[in-house]
DNA sequence: ATGATAATTTTTGTCAGACAAAATGGAGGA
DNA sequence: TCCTCCATTTTGTCTGACAAAAATTATCAT
């Protein structure tokens, strides 16, 4: 029986956050493993001695937290890993209430976006290798078609990203990036700029294959640049926050 | 009176899930500014025509999400933007539970702090510097004592991530660097590398006082790269997870 | 009047019990 | 075996209640 251990009612930890505590414990520490089924809320509520509405504020916590989650369809709460999908939502809010501009998130890109292509040049299996060059081959297909183009750059990155086998560097990446690339597609449409796209994508991915790192990141770092180039020519205002769309000079 | 506009009781939209949207909606939409206090339990309730245990569950989610807080012995929950401590509870179950390593935040690290060094030496203000400047005086003074060079580092590298200006670098490095640093400073600990590490940054602040964002770059490069060699020469596990505390090997 | 103290009113944390709607798990039939 | 229908949980919400903690207000000594 793994009633709550402290009893005492502290305005700093009130029942619900005890619990929620608890239960992450239990995860963190693979006592509930990722993918495992927590019991209901009422054998939750009688395990820990409380009623059912307090364990449900901690689930409530949990959920938040992005350490369980509701299956789509499914009525049974799954211990899950927090994904970028939960920190990205957690960030976004963070930055729009900092007034973050695009510029600043680009500046994070220019720094990770390389990086990824570095150890990845290192990293990349050839299963890696081999989704980077089925996204390259529909690129191709597609690079007419803006939407689709900005479907798969993202795809892209991601691929590159995961290649790392860099949990964190690859988390990083994705949070920031989901909250960067609305901006840069909206650039690349403007631009039509899906051959020039394409080009550096197929050289990352040469070098990658190739094993260069060093070619590999001056590739990324090249077309990481180029959304600020595209930012000027498309008369986009790269300094505005992103708390809305990105905007048009003057 | 801002009822929910959805009275509808799709199981993906629950009642405390909407409030919850709609609060950060208006938090978001500054309809809320920060640091604004939130009506009680009772008001909110009747506002949006639910029962006080929905619009709890809201307010857990919100909590978690970081967007309240309730302050330190106050009764009231305030309005407040996510910062790296909040970011960064989230991250580290994400790393946890990912069995990111001491060399994959490394890695992350080697990306982004080299970028602040730079971007700090274009942007950082004169109060930044002076800052900085103290940050160093108190360094060379303590040099002797792991315990407050390890402190102080931590400040230093916050402090120069914060002289971007850029929210969004800072905010990234400083979730990183919270699980990074610990490993870092066992590290620096065991090798009493203090005068060395006070170099490094003494080095980095004249460069960002000279503008050189090139110095600062590559100096800070270096530094970062004295963790790795660091393990080797403390004979520490550089791939060890980051779970428990950072292993001896063998 | 003023500052300190006591009394009163809110608000919060928690509980119990209730109910409709949805999900789950079987039993039985095609 | 696969699918449909029904009994059984489980979930989302609500109402009402109560003690403890905060916030207010009233009260009193200076």
């Amino acid at each position: 029986m793994d009633q709550l251990s402290t009893p005492t009612r502290d305005r700093s930890s009130s029942a619900f956050r005890l619990i929620a505590q608890e239960l992450e414990q239990q995860v963190l520490s693979g006592d509930l493993p990722v993918g495992s089924i927590l019991p209901g809320e009422l054998s939750l509520a009688s395990r820990f001695n409380v009623s059912r509405s307090t364990v449900r504020e901690a689930i409530r916590l949990l959920e938040q937290l992005g350490l369980i989650r509701r299956e789509e369809g499914r009525n049974k709460l799954t211990v899950t890993a927090p994904g970028h999908k939960e920190i990205g939502e957690r960030m976004r809010t963070a930055f729009i209430l900092r007034d973050t501009t695009f510029e600043q998130l680009w500046e994070v890109m220019t720094a990770i976006e390389p990086m990824c292509a570095m150890v990845a040049a290192h990293k990349a299996s050839a299963h890696d290798l081999d989704l980077i060059a089925d996204n390259l081959a529909r690129t191709e297909a597609a690079v007419k078609s803006p939407a689709k183009i900005v479907e798969l750059d993202i795809e892209f990155h991601n691929l590159v990203a995961a290649a790392t086998g860099n949990s964190a560097l690859s988390l990083s990446r994705d949070t920031v990036g989901e909250l960067f690339y609305p901006a840069f597609n909206l650039v690349m449409t403007r631009l039509n700029a899906g051959s020039r796209l394409l080009l550096a994508h197929r050289k990352i991915f040469e070098a990658l294959q190739a094993r260069n790192a060093a070619d590999a990141r001056s590739w990324m770092e090249r077309h990481i640049g180029d959304f600020q180039r595209g930012c000027d020519l498309a008369n986009l205002d790269f300094r505005a926050p992103i708390s809305g769309p990105i905007m048009e000079l003057e």
